[in-house]
RNA sequence: GCUGGAAUCGUGUAGUGGCAAUCACAGGAGACUGUAAAUCUCCCGCCUUAUGGCUUCGUAGGUUCGAGUCCUACUUCCAGCA
């Protein structure tokens, strides 16, 4: 059978779950280890797309629910497909949606930190509210649409259609995510449900792509994605089921801490076929993320958080996090890192960035953006040619070190 | 000069006899991980670790058990009239 998809392993790094490759779709290759950018509404927030190619991005992916809402796929079918519409013709994930059941569901106004896995005190009594805005049973999700209240039921199987008419090269399974206060009868029925929305996703992408054979250029491909929150037997039942059927490669959703990272990703990478590609999926909002998933097996990863946190002032250094809005930077004129090669550092100061955020001017948004974007992704680039070269663990510690301070590095290296 | 109005946190305001300091902006700091996010949280008179103490409604008096609030004078500002 034609695949939509070929993953080539280029280095196997001795004793661990680390690889660089290639994963080759019908947009061209993405070299991995890669960090995939966030474009949920068919676009990277604030950045055009040529900004997102100059800055280094292989891969965009975008999101099911979101353009399902608004445009809606009429326009995305019209346009020709989510790279014409946003002029990217490199290769693009798409996300089921699978997320939104969770952050319009159980994490709905309930004021759930994910990384901290508890509950914000003023916030406790809001566990009984009753207002979330999506409900799961069996058959599928029902949505209330966060735009306007419309009722939306949303199933693996249009999860896959909007998936196809958005028509990225890389689409994940339905899925549903659990809240970190779940108990363990209901991580267990949401995992059985992740799996059996799973086959019922293969079944119906197939179906699509068959669709698709006329035209070898569009076909696309699938990924399972495993569940399990934090238990060990759930996340390896979840590796062992999927890894049977026969997906272009695997997502691996639900991780909320940092801290799960290393063990979670390796009790699935260790079950999962070694020849096809894993990915992390929300996951590399700080260079400890990047460097422990990889060293544990993960080949792509996506996150907002740089996007995000650029908006909000939090840059990324070499020496560690600044936040741009921090009075101190107001007369300081060098770049926001001096190492960097962004097109920020190359061409403007803290002080001119700090100027911009401080009045609110839309100019800031965006060169933060590039600026931590391009920081993310070249971190990346590097993790990758270390692993070509032999020097992943020297590079590792090396800038761990410098990023976090020798002590708190520690807490990263003595991961085995 | 006359008449009327006004004066409260850095700024604009709320408070019209009962523990002054509401709201917004500005400012200070923190958070953010498959984007309900250019959002959210905290601080923002002084001293403080404070759940603590102190100060303060233009100035000076007065009325009252009690005044940011009522009365008198003054100062400054605004508007109108000369």
């Amino acid at each position: 059978m034609t695949k939509a998809l070929k993953f080539s392993i280029l280095h196997q790094f001795d004793n661990t779950l680390a690889r660089s490759g290639v994963i080759s779709t019908p947009h061209g290759d993405i070299k991995t280890p890669a960090f995939i950018v966030g474009g949920t509404q068919a676009t990277v927030k604030s950045l055009t797309s040529e900004q997102v190619s100059s800055l280094g991005g292989q891969s965009i992916l975008v999101n099911a629910y979101h353009l399902m809402l608004r445009p809606g796929m009429d326009v995305i079918k019209g346009a020709g497909g989510v790279h014409k519409f946003m002029n990217w013709e490199k290769p693009t994930f798409s996300d089921s949606g699978g997320f939104q059941v969770f952050s319009l569901g159980m994490a709905y106004k309930k004021g759930i930190d994910a990384t901290s896995h508890s509950i914000k005190g003023d916030s406790r009594h809001a566990v009984h509210t009753k207002s979330q805005l999506a409900k799961v049973t069996d058959e599928g999700v029902n949505f209330r649409s966060h735009l306007d209240g419309d009722k939306l039921f949303m199933t693996p199987e249009n999860s896959m259609e909007i998936q196809h008419a958005i028509g990225g090269d890389i689409h994940m399974c339905f899925d549903e995510l659990t809240s970190p206060l779940a108990k363990r009868d209901y991580i267990k029925k949401a995992m059985d449900r992740t799996h059996m929305w799973a086959d019922r996703c293969l079944i119906r992408h197939n179906q699509l792509n068959d669709g698709h054979l006329a035209n070898l250029e569009n076909l696309q491909a699938l990924y399972g994605v495993v569940q399990g929150a934090r238990n060990e037997d759930f996340r390896k039942a979840s590796a062992t089921f999927l890894g049977q059927r026969d997906f272009d490669g695997y997502g691996i959703g639900g991780v909320f801490e940092p801290e799960e990272i290393p063990k979670t990703v390796k009790w699935i990478n260790e079950i999962l076929p070694v020849s096809k590609p894993r990915h992390l999926l929300g996951m590399g909002s700080q260079p400890a993320d990047l460097f422990l998933g990889v060293e544990y097996g993960i080949d792509t990863f996506d996150c907002v958080a740089p996007t995000r946190q650029a908006r909000n002032g939090a840059l990324f250094t070499y020496d560690g996090r600044i936040n741009i809005k921090n009075s101190g930077f107001k007369n300081d004129f060098t770049p926001i890192d001096t190492e960097c090669d962004c097109y920020t550092c190359q061409n403007y100061s803290r002080a001119y960035v700090h100027h911009l955020m401080m009045s609110n001017e839309i100019l800031g948004l965006t060169l933060a953006s590039i600026h931590n974007e391009r920081f993310v992704v070249r971190t990346v680039d590097n993790i990758r040619e270390s692993i070509n070269d032999g020097s992943f663990f020297d590079y590792k510690k090396r800038f761990l070190q410098r990023y976090y301070g020798i002590r708190k590095a520690k807490t990263f290296l003595l991961e085995k």
